[in-house]
DNA sequence: TCAAAAGTGTTCTTCGTACACCCATGA
DNA sequence: TCATGGGTGTACGAAGAACACTTTTGA
């Protein structure tokens, strides 16, 4: 056994965003300190000596991005010893999914060095960044599967198409809509209202959805199989 | 950020072995220094600077085991500020699966320091260990439904209801023979040699059945749905 | 009246599930 | 011949998957 050890211990966070119009996305920030200075990367940072990893996450987005996140969960730890060429640093990296009004308020400030970028289309990453967010993506396509978190990245309210399109986009194939619904339905989570989707643009407005927390929290916590 | 940091990074290996005889089992070792001297614990330690999270996981299992194990997976990182009483160390869990050649040997050799304890009777254990245990065991049970890992924990060559038994053990809950069968051989990793079992007692023997490596590994990757 | 998007049902097949009797062996 | 454990099939219901036309709205 080692007797001393010299490794730094860090947190990163992938987090998702979602809107119809943008597609799934993910918050990165710039980096402006060496090393790779001016590329883009995950939020994180250093972990605190008192602080829960956790806590660390939520500090880091604060300090630099400025979001709150309603939903967040530990992905995988990275150690490759090479993965930060100044020191040995291994990464807990954490992913968390927001709702589109924090998407569009953060998408808005863009003198700031945090910025929105479609999945489809990332810059190149500093350090092991490109792969945890391949790690982060496919953990969320799989859960997507088997427990409803898709909601985390929706309106309180929303058209079924909303919901629908999401799927599409974060699993990256059609769905059957009818058979979508079907399955959807079946588990009694959500709650149709009366309320209608406000247009933008020519097509039948949908009903709005809404779904029953109560329900909805029952089901995270047991999964359920949710293949589309 | 903070500007300089005092966190250890250790990583800690919850090993599962299973025989019909003993069901499923965790490996554990006996403390011999402080905090916690005496108590059972998981085998793990410091991760030396240069190696990875995976060779200091391997290291540890062999200075403190003897073991080699052929599957291991990470689990979760453990990271309560005052889960060490000493200083703060994060924990980087991971879990691996034995055969029972390899359980059998290291059972027998009970002057050393590891032993084997049934999941269903497992001592008080130091630190978090206990927890860690757990959600090891949450994980095998979610696993074993949906990737065909359980082998992983057989001999090469088994009669069908080793298998069965060790779906009952893990899962605790009874399987339908029948339908467990019907469910197994729609995959096609099986495949039944004309061997029989050794019979220890009354009882019709056996066949052996050993998995075909190539479609084993296939459907490893791409997941399974695997309710029984 | 046309384009765009939402809403809706049926059929076929596959899979899950419940369930009980016969067979080969050792004692 | 008995006790023990292995081996096997059927029938029902639920869910998955494939598939197309009608309705509501804005332009």
């Amino acid at each position: 056994m080692p007797v001393s050890q010299n490794i730094k211990v860090a947190v990163d966070a992938v987090v998702f965003g979602y809107t119809s119009k943008d597609g799934l996305s993910v918050l990165l920030i710039k980096r402006n300190i060496k090393p790779y200075k001016d590329r883009w990367a995950l939020p994180g940072g250093l972990v605190g000596d008192k602080e829960s990893l956790e806590q660390a996450v939520q500090r880091e987005l604060k300090e630099e991005t400025g979001i709150n996140i309603n939903y967040l969960e530990q992905l995988f730890s990275f150690g490759n010893p090479v993965r930060d060429p100044r020191n040995r640093v291994i990464s807990i990296a954490y992913y968390g999914l927001v709702k589109p009004d924090v998407f569009e308020v953060n998408a808005a400030t863009d003198a700031s060095d945090a910025a929105w970028f479609n999945i489809k289309s990332l810059p190149h990453l500093a350090f092991d960044h490109g792969d945890i967010i391949t790690v982060a993506h496919d953990r969320l396509k799989s859960k997507l599967l088997y427990q409803p978190i898709g909601f985390e990245l929706l309106e309180a309210k929303f058209p079924f198409s909303e919901l629908e399109k999401l799927y599409i986009s974060v699993l990256d194939r059609p769905i059957d809509r009818r058979n979508f619904k079907k399955k959807i339905s079946r588990f009694g989570f959500l709650e149709e209202t009366t309320e209608k989707q406000a247009l933008k643009g020519a097509g039948r407005p949908g009903n709005l959805f809404r779904f029953n927390e109560k329900k909805y929290h029952l089901l995270q916590k047991q999964g359920i199989n949710f293949e589309i």
